[in-house]
DNA sequence: AAGGTTAGGAACCAATCGGTACAAAACACA
DNA sequence: TGTGTTTTGTACCGATTGGTTCCTAACCTT
């Protein structure tokens, strides 16, 4: 019994987290993310405690959408081997990179870099995302039978940083030229430990 | 014939780089930046532009002196083969990032994911260091006859790429955990294509 | 010692920062 | 059709942003 909202929480969230990926916390100014948002001053302190919590909900969110299909494409003994799955990921962060130079990276990684991150809360979640992260590369590589606990470990943890690296040369705007190579790379290694 | 002035320009430019290594362009307030340089303002602007193009001389300084010192280690035929140097740099990084939890990352690496660089004379800068690294690695690797030079072009990315990926999990004060793991895996793509 | 020249420091500037207060507007329910 | 409740938009807030002005202090040269 009262005025509806008339945006969608959900899509405004969208839209925050699309601007906090690509420009990071500081140089997102409020107004910024108010028409980024499609809202105004007073919706958005109604609707949300303050920018700072609207961040950490953007990271929530990515976590949701972004790392958990992420996930998902990994444990999925559709798309082929566990080799096969980590070099597809591999390959579709290449091509998304080098279409219409899009230099947004992966939020984790520009997060991570963020100083915004440093000792809160948001620093927990990165971190746990990151885990998550290792995680399902750890699973995708533990599946080839030859492969043992703790070498399945270090595998997972080389394919993460090399994960991060190619977002890094991504956001400098280098993919199109390295990215193949980074893959091409990638492949050896998977080939030799797994 | 005048007043000389009491600071010398060169280590202030070298505190300014650490303010904007450790927490990015935009994080780094004038008054930040005055009090790490231990200038005042009228000092700071009748020696430099202003605060964008001090952070232009801090890439600047930084491709001196750590880009720098970082290529001539790996160059430097006294310290073992190509791939002994290039493991050697990562050991260092690993160990850095380890030492009483410093979370500096690479200026370098910072930058690139940071947005204060892009379009301008900033993302040119960074750009012309990531080649100067590929090529340090790519010269270290082909420094074995085995290694054609497609090849050696290959690991030299690889090899950045889980650089930059080292430091992102520095960055994030993961490398205790992780960084032993990393080079364990870089070894192994070194023995296989190096 | 005097004059010329530059560095240093504080006062000041408009613009923007994130955030609050409050009145008008729009709905649900009676 | 009121009435109560929540959203929305705007005006406003103090604090901070990067940057300028200008006077004084300090030095070199003669």
């Amino acid at each position: 019994m009262a005025r509806p909202r008339e945006f969608d929480p959900e899509v405004a969230m969208d839209k925050a987290m699309g601007l906090f990926w690509d420009v990071g916390y500081e140089e997102a100014s409020l107004a910024d993310l108010l028409s980024e948002m499609g809202i105004t001053k007073g919706s958005f302190y109604k609707a949300f405690r303050d920018k700072h919590s609207v961040y950490l909900s953007a990271l929530d969110h990515y976590n949701d959408k972004v790392i958990g299909s992420t996930v998902a494409y990994l444990a999925d003994q559709n798309q082929g081997s566990g080799k096969e799955r980590i070099l597809g990921l591999f390959t579709v962060v290449a091509d998304r990179a080098k279409r219409n130079g899009n230099r947004l990276g992966c939020f984790l990684c520009n997060a991570l870099v963020d100083k915004a991150a440093e000792g809160g809360e948001a620093e927990k979640k990165l971190q746990a995302m990151v885990r998550r992260l290792e995680n399902a590369f750890y699973k995708a590589v533990i599946e080839n039978p030859s492969v043992n606990e703790t070498g399945a470990r270090e595998t997972a943890r080389g394919i993460l940083s090399a994960y991060f690296g190619l977002h890094v040369l991504g956001r400098a705007g280098l993919s199109s030229d390295m990215a193949e190579d980074c893959i091409s790379q990638l492949r050896l290694q998977l080939d030799r430990s797994c």
